[in-house]
RNA sequence: GUGGGUAUAGCUUAGUUGGUUAAAGCGCCAGAUUGUGGCUCUGGAGAGCAUGGGUUCAACUCCCAUUACUCACCCCA
């Protein structure tokens, strides 16, 4: 085949046989974020490249290394969203949304851009779902942020999600605590690995989660953030494992998480799935305090997360999750003869219009293959038109299940009557047939 | 950016120690006495074996390179 050019590295296409998956996720995010009260927000996909500078940071992979960054024609330097809280934070402060009423909260589903190495669970162009809340400092609210994603995880029927929570606490301890163990590190320098040299220098918290098993083990033995918390940051971390355990959402506490974006603070969380490689966080988040203030607006506490629609579909995927299917075809009306077509397609259309999904053929087809394919698209009902039918003015309607024929007229509002009559009585029959 | 693996029809794969027109299942299309699907049967379309070199009388099978895909590291949803 020779196609002129395949899709590029890292993104995928959703097919339409499956975008039912993708629609069923959308639809649950939807339903929970609003029985939180939440709201969608829509923001572009890109954005004036310093905004990400800014606000993720620039010394983070993200900006450095992954960043999709063009001038446009008129010289401006733009940015694909690589994650969907800058440009949440810079719509917040753009329209003066601190003037609503506290707290503000914002849902998002959007498609974000970094330009890494793909691999399971890791696309250049993939899709987020996230919650941004922003205008309380209260541990109720992150506790209600994580319980909102709990919620969704066990909406999906998801096993095995494991929510780990931290807090690195606030500028003021967390400079305490790098002091504290950049002093321990030095101590073993020489020997950790050559990344965990950069580490040192560029992110010391960072050295606390290598892999290599020398440097893991020097990591056990030093200091823990939770051990340098300041009294407030302290205080409001209990209070978050407070609310979580009354909420019910099971958690354990993991010192070693540190998220690779600058805005975090306080409260970090990740959601982690055993079952999709080596890139199991599918969802993470917390508090970032700073970020509204950094973007230029006056001090604001926010938190939000972000969950990735593709690792949760992988896990979904890889635990046989089964997600419903979505309705098939009411009615296929075959036909036979120039006048039963233009019947049919008649006939069909005012099915449609009555909300109902109807097909005809459209390719032309003889009876036999229109029976196939209405039985491949799992249509529910048939019904035969030919010269017979026209000139009686009634056909007869097949259910395609159980075989069952009956009579309909074939005048539309008549017809459409009988129908969803007949299609009553048969999910009624169903309904009785799965309730004994 | 670094490292490992893979590359045969739309999909999943077979292809023996290199040897004639590359095989199967699924899917697709069409038939199996006249106007009715699912099961079965029959037939058909569809790849020239990722690409480019090389070795050989002969390569899908061996060698090299490239590309793509994939997994992992870094990092992250």
């Amino acid at each position: 085949m020779a196609l002129i050019t395949k899709k590029p590295r890292g993104t995928e296409d959703v097919l339409p046989r499956d975008s039912y998956r993708w629609q069923f996720l959308e639809k649950l995010f939807r339903d929970e974020a609003r029985a939180f009260g939440y709201r969608e927000m829509r923001t572009p996909v890109f954005e004036h490249t310093n905004l990400f500078e800014r606000g993720v940071g620039d010394t983070t992979d993200i900006v450095q290394k992954e960043m999709y960054t063009f001038l446009t024609k008129g010289g401006d330097s733009i940015t694909l969203r690589p994650e969907g809280t800058a440009g949440a934070a810079r719509a917040f402060l753009e329209h003066g949304l601190h003037n609503d009423p506290l707290p503000i909260k914002a849902y998002y589903l959007t498609s974000c851009y970094r330009y890494e190495k793909p691999q399971a669970g890791r696309l250049r162009e993939f899709h987020q779902f996230g919650m941004e809340c922003y205008g309380t400092q209260d541990p109720a609210a992150d506790a209600e942020l994580i319980t909102a994603a709990a919620n969704i995880f066990d909406r999906l029927g998801l096993k095995n999600i494991s929510l780990e929570i931290n807090s690195i606490g606030c500028p003021t301890c967390r400079a305490e605590y790098h002091k504290a163990l950049t002093a321990y590190f030095a101590q073993y320098k020489d020997e950790l690995c050559k990344d965990c040299q950069e580490r040192f220098s560029r992110n010391p918290m960072r050295l606390l989660d290598c892999k290599v098993p020398h440097d893991h083990e020097i990591a056990q033995g030093a200091p823990t953030v939770l051990d340098y918390l300041c009294d407030e940051c302290s205080a409001h971390f209990e209070g978050v494992k407070h609310y979580l355990d009354a909420n019910g959402v099971a958690y354990t506490v993991n010192p070693t998480i540190v998220r690779g974006l600058d805005y975090y603070t306080k409260t970090v969380f990740e959601f982690l799935s055993g079952d999709i490689g080596a890139q199991s966080a599918v969802c993470a988040g917390g508090r970032y305090d700073g970020l509204i203030e950094e973007l230029g607006g006056n001090p604001m506490p926010a938190l939000g997360f972000a969950a990735g629609i593709e690792r949760l579909l992988l896990t979904l995927e890889a635990q046989g999750v089964e997600i419903p299917l979505p309705a098939s075809c009411d009615i296929y009306i075959a036909s036979m003869g120039e006048d039963a077509h233009q019947k049919a397609s008649a006939l069909c259309n005012s099915l449609r219009k009555a909300g109902l999904y109807a097909e005809f053929d459209v390719v032309g087809r003889g009876l036999k293959a229109q029976m196939k394919y209405a039985n491949k698209i799992g249509a529910r009902f048939s019904i035969v038109l030919g010269d017979n039918e026209i000139e009686e003015g009634k056909a007869k309607l097949k259910n395609m299940l159980t075989g069952e024929q009956s009579d309909v007229p074939l005048e539309a509002e008549a017809f459409i009557n009988a129908f969803t009559q007949i299609k009553l009585n048969d999910e009624f029959k169903g309904l009785e047939e799965k309730n004994n």
